[in-house]
DNA sequence: CAAAGTTCCTGCGAGC
DNA sequence: TGCTCGCAGGAACTTT
């Protein structure tokens, strides 16, 4: 499920029971996820006050308030391919402060993670493929970790442009769809999303990317950049981000059996006009193609040769 | 069989 | 010609 879209829905459903809430139990069931949990993990969070709930890319980041003198730190966690969250609400009174014994969820197949909340709600991480993450991190050390260090711009945020984008295609001699995937590029974008913008823009996703730079604008004797309101790249970048925000707007793409963490379904997959529709139509006014399949970089990509250019 | 993600490794091409 | 260096593409991780 997870590309920012769904990263985001779970933030958004995580947060009002995370934030400024109170950590009383955390339970790993396993040592590791993609990777080994931090030391002590249970340790080092049951106590501890949730700030705020933020993401990043396709990371989520909790504050964790400092106490005991130790500094504050960020919980980042990341989904990977079937990482999923859930929250069970208690279904008694909240328990008297000083009283521990709380109802533990049942677990279920996968459940790798549960974290206890003084309020009574317990958000339980769910992974059966387990290629996600969590991670604690010094909170003014974030910006220079490794997994940090090197994102690209936020699709959403303004530091994303077409003139981003051109220098990002310039020199490469890939297409533009692996540019789009690189995430020191853009951050948050993944195989669902990038097919459909593609779409949307019509361009071919195998086109080569340094193949786009050209219409994107002319110099002006070198001193500033005159951007084209209709060159390829900044048409890309607004449907890039018009994909993101109706996909936001819908509670993300639910594909197979994920949920948002309310146990609701997210709609955007009833949006989808290329990802997963090989052999269909293309949704194209006039069009007329069919969309197809093809593999680049051994993940699948779905387009229309008709009005993809 | 194929799957929404990322890291790591290999192989190729460019350039010195 | 030969050897680096960096980029681009593929394999790998895992379970359903």
């Amino acid at each position: 499920m997870p590309e920012l879209p769904e990263v985001e829905t779970v933030r958004r459903g995580l947060a009002p029971v995370m934030e400024g809430a109170r950590l009383v139990e955390v339970v790993a069931r396993r040592p590791d996820l993609r990777w080994p949990l931090p030391e002590r993990f249970a340790e080092r969070l049951t106590g501890r006050r949730v700030a705020g709930l933020g993401r990043r890319a396709k990371y989520l980041v909790a504050d964790i308030e400092a106490a005991n003198g130790r500094p504050a730190e960020a919980l980042v966690m990341h989904l990977g391919m079937s990482g999923s969250f859930r929250i069970d609400m208690p279904a008694t009174e909240p328990h008297a402060p000083g009283a521990f014994a709380l109802p533990r969820s049942k677990a279920a197949a996968h459940d790798h993670v549960e974290f206890g909340f003084e309020s009574g709600a317990r958000i339980v991480y769910n992974d059966p493929r387990r290629f996600g993450a969590m991670l604690l991190v010094p909170r003014n050390e974030l910006e220079e970790h490794p997994l940090f260090r090197d994102l690209g711009p936020e699709p959403l945020g303004n530091a994303f442009d077409a003139a981003t984008l051109a220098a990002a295609c310039a020199g490469r001699r890939s297409p533009i769809k692996a540019v789009l995937l690189d995430q020191t590029v853009v951050a948050g974008l993944g195989n669902i999303y990038v097919c459909e913008a593609l779409h949307r823009a019509g361009i071919a996703p195998d086109r080569m990317a340094a193949s786009l730079i050209g219409a994107i604008g002319q110099s002006d004797g070198g001193v500033a950049p005159i951007i084209h309101p209709t060159a390829p790249l900044d048409r890309l970048v607004a449907i890039i981000r018009e994909v993101l925000e109706e996909a936001i707007r819908a509670g993300g793409s639910t594909l197979r059996d994920h949920a948002q963490v309310d146990g609701t379904l997210g709609y955007f997959q009833h949006t989808f006009r290329a990802y997963g529709r090989a052999g269909e139509p293309c949704l194209t006014p006039g069009c007329g193609g069919v969309i197809e399949r093809l593999v680049q970089s051994g993940r699948s990509t779905f387009h229309c040769t008709s009005c993809q250019k």
